[in-house]
DNA sequence: ATTATTTTCGTGTGCGAACACGCAAATATA
DNA sequence: TATATTTGCGTGTTCGCACACGAAAATAAT
């Protein structure tokens, strides 16, 4: 490793020369700036992260604005989490990260969360994008300032995020096809259901088309019914829906949730139909974990969202610290799901809730 | 962030005397000593790991005794490849990482290569215990100088490591046989391959053990052949024998190979065999990826092998610069691989490995 | 009481980089 | 030629911690 002070000797000026060359402060005449430039190149430079951090102390915020969680619906949980131990480790590179949260299905508090956030004046952010239309807006406002940002779970096309942190929704939905066919075998009766809140999610959408391709592209005949739920979460109607939908279609074999809501529309189910019922869902929620646990629930596909959280906060500490550049799909895994695995398939996230039992 | 300067200025005393409580230097009256160290709990004082690594500089060194890899077996490279970068992550913590290989079917090498490592007089070291019996000899040595020592990949019993980090390979087995079982139905023929030289090695067994406690505790009769190779890499014996097998009982459905070594199965056998076979195996290696998705391999179960080097390296540094103890056991994921969801697996190695093309 | 020896601390320096201050030399203006 | 301004660069301080040196205060030995 070479230091900034043996740069300085082999070039014959002082450390402070090199200093204003690295960082491009003017005042050094053209003639040092290309020897010293030289050295660098040979030498391979790197300035030590550590050092650098140490001197620099908390120069850059980060800001983070994603959708709540409550008890009924703990997804955007993990990401929070991943997202806080990201902040903690980075904390000490000065980076600081401050945390907003929006009502998933208020585009008012999405926007007024963003009018929060921009007060403090952000390094960068990290949005998830659940509004298009809000979406170009507040995406206009930070181009103004200049401030990069990257989408979180949701993918929209057509901005200019420097990356994207998610997973590949359409082969997610493919990779459950696969395994709806695996249990069922040819020719299967598949329900879909989903909230009709989440037509308009770009994700939910291309995992149904994802789903679908499967069997098109594997030339499976299929018969698919659909049942679409103004909302899930008032149990007592869905109940009666969905037992009605079955007890009418004693045929269906196997039900699709693109969603994270599986284990609700499980626990729905009357214990008759369930047992000769395949399902298949999202996202790894203590709930849907249980539901799985408890053979309501046959595979769950998983996309990692506590180390989601995690890489978005060195992702963008990497993308102003070192001037990393990063790549413009960060897909996650699709991970499969089942009783017998899922215990193994996020630990540090129950690590660090085990540390830190106050952040519960 | 409590710094020792504002932990000093509460004791009214000096910044040192701080740092001989912290260090446990001695020479500080009992009375400031608990003073100090009410006022450090107090503040739930941590020192800024930033400042401490560039102060100390390169203070530990750690030694990693793991198999080598070459073309015919890449299976080790991954880990490497993780343990090199989480070296890297942890340089400038002042941590100095040395590998070590040896030949994972000569005792003689492992011993050899230890040796070697001990001249380095490292402050922990990581081992893959492939020989029962040397590794006692080994961690006899390693107790006597009071180094710490973990074990990879290889979980044996009975010995002081201060912690695992590999797949529960019982619960593997069991997913793998769930896997067959989803795909073949009830009553299935399967034939297990594997190599002699395999068997002592506990993950091989406990992997068959799991494999077969699937069918025992959820009461599905199975019929089961075996095969077992000398040599597994001498392909034209081994394609000789798998496909008489194969002629000779033409009722077998599925082959469950316990190793890495999949691909080489996979590739031996003939087309009008292969189209009608379920195979299942595990590791991501790049061959074992190849047959996936040339459809020759129906399922690979993986374990993330870059994030378990990657990992240790970072467990073993939080133990000695943060005193921090692992848990006894990190099991990593069981993920299942298909072809449609492989490639979103680890994209991690493939990053770092297109980072630094120059460790190819 | 005087000197010798511990015990108990405070002070100073270095790790490598960021950044502010200010001095000399070069050039411009009068 | 004298003065003002700009250009080019060296020096010093700071970040928080580790560690060495050595000084006062307390105790022991003479």
């Amino acid at each position: 490793m070479t230091t900034i002070k043996e740069i300085a000797k082999q070039a014959n000026v002082s450390e402070g020369t090199v200093d204003r060359v690295l960082h491009n402060r003017g005042g050094v005449s053209i003639k040092t700036e290309e020897t010293i430039k030289k050295i660098l190149k040979e030498n391979n430079f790197t300035a030590n992260p550590i050092a650098r951090a140490l001197a620099m102390k908390s120069k850059y915020k980060l800001c983070t604005l994603i959708p709540g969680y409550d008890a009924a619906n703990l997804f955007w949980k993990s990401p929070y989490m991943g997202i806080l131990k990201g902040s903690e480790e980075v904390k000490n590179y000065g980076i600081e990260v401050t945390n907003f949260n929006y009502n998933q299905f208020d585009p008012k508090s999405y926007v007024d969360g963003f009018n929060n956030l921009m007060e403090l004046n952000p390094s960068a952010v990290l949005i998830v994008p659940n509004f298009v239309n809000e979406t170009k807006q507040i995406v206009k406002q930070l181009e103004k300032n200049n401030i990069p940002y990257i989408f979180f779970n949701i993918d929209l096309d057509g901005f200019n995020n420097i990356s994207f942190i998610g997973q590949d929704s359409h082969t997610g939905g493919y990779v459950a096809a696969k395994l709806m066919h695996l249990s069922l075998g040819d020719n299967p009766t598949i329900l879909t259901v989903q909230t009709r809140i989440n037509i308009s999610n770009s994700g939910i959408s291309k995992r149904i088309d994802g789903f679908n391709d499967y069997f098109i592209k594997n030339n499976i005949p299929i018969e698919r019914l659909f049942l679409d739920f103004d909302n899930i979460n008032n149990v007592d109607e869905s109940e009666v829906a969905l037992n009605s939908m079955l007890d009418k279609n004693s045929h269906i074999q196997g039900i699709f949730v693109p969603s994270s809501r599986i284990s609700i529309i499980a626990n729905c189910i009357k214990k008759k139909h369930l047992k000769s019922l395949q399902l298949v869902g999202f996202d790894n929620t203590p709930q849907n974990i249980k539901c799985l646990e408890e053979d309501k629930i046959s595979f769950i596909i998983s996309q990692k969202p506590f180390n989601q959280g995690f890489e978005s906060i060195h992702l963008l500490t990497d993308y102003l610290v070192k001037k990393k550049n990063p790549i413009q799909k960060n897909y996650s895994p699709i991970d499969i799901l089942t009783k017998e695995n899922a215990r193994y398939n996020e630990r540090f996230e129950l690590e660090y809730e085990n540390e830190n039992p106050d952040l519960n």
